[in-house]
DNA sequence: AGGATGATGGACT
DNA sequence: GTCCATCATCCTA
């Protein structure tokens, strides 16, 4: 049952972003599958958040997050990287989540494969996508669908979480909207 | 461990 | 022409 991720991206992003993480992002590209534990995302807020590309209301670029909550949204970042949002908040706002890191559940040696190099493997919203064989082509899809190439499934809750601003952006400092899960000091990890 | 930098495409002025 | 919701590589310590 995706029903609770559904109710959950159904609200405001800087609500939902933090319960998002500890969630799965599962891919199947290409025959191979990867799952992927979300520890770091980010809560964009559309025409309300100067940072957020659905800033200046809605283009042919960002079309996805004004679509239903769960819609994928795939944009390409300094020209060279693929990165990942899900639309959130109800149709029309341009709300969404920008999803920038994980842990590797399974697939791991595709995500070595596929990454050319051992370390380093999902820790960037940049890394993520390719680690997912997440494309442009992607743009749109439904990841609340199990049928779907690239979804987004229910996982153990996160710890600890921690918010800080955002990272790689001039604008509204104020607003702590990335959030990250954190191991408690002592616990070993 | 951490700072500088080039690559590279699309949106915007 | 300029600005990015970045990454890998090359340096200095």
């Amino acid at each position: 049952m995706t029903t609770a991720l559904r109710q959950l991206l159904a609200g405001a992003p800087e609500d939902a972003a933090p319960r998002l993480l500890g969630s799965y992002l599962v891919s199947t590209v290409d025959d191979d599958l990867v799952r992927v534990r979300l520890t770091e995302v980010e809560a964009y807020k559309g025409a309300d958040d100067p940072a957020s590309h659905a800033h200046g209301g809605e283009t042919p670029r960002n079309s996805s997050m004004f679509s239903q909550p769960g819609t994928l949204y795939v944009y390409r970042s300094y020209g060279v990287h693929w990165c990942a949002n899900s639309a959130t908040g109800p149709i029309g706002t341009g709300w969404g989540i920008l999803m920038r890191a994980g842990e590797i559940v399974e697939g791991e040696g595709v995500v070595v494969r596929r990454r050319g190099r051992r370390t380093d493997l999902v820790n960037g919203p940049g890394k993520l996508t390719q680690a997912l064989g997440i494309l442009g082509d992607h743009n749109g899809i439904d990841l609340l669908d199990p049928g779907s190439p690239v979804r987004l499934e229910e996982g153990p809750a996160p710890g600890l979480v921690m918010a800080t601003p955002r990272i790689g952006i001039s604008r509204a400092q104020d607003l702590h909207w990335r959030f990250v899960e954190t191991h408690p000091v002592g616990s070993g990890g």
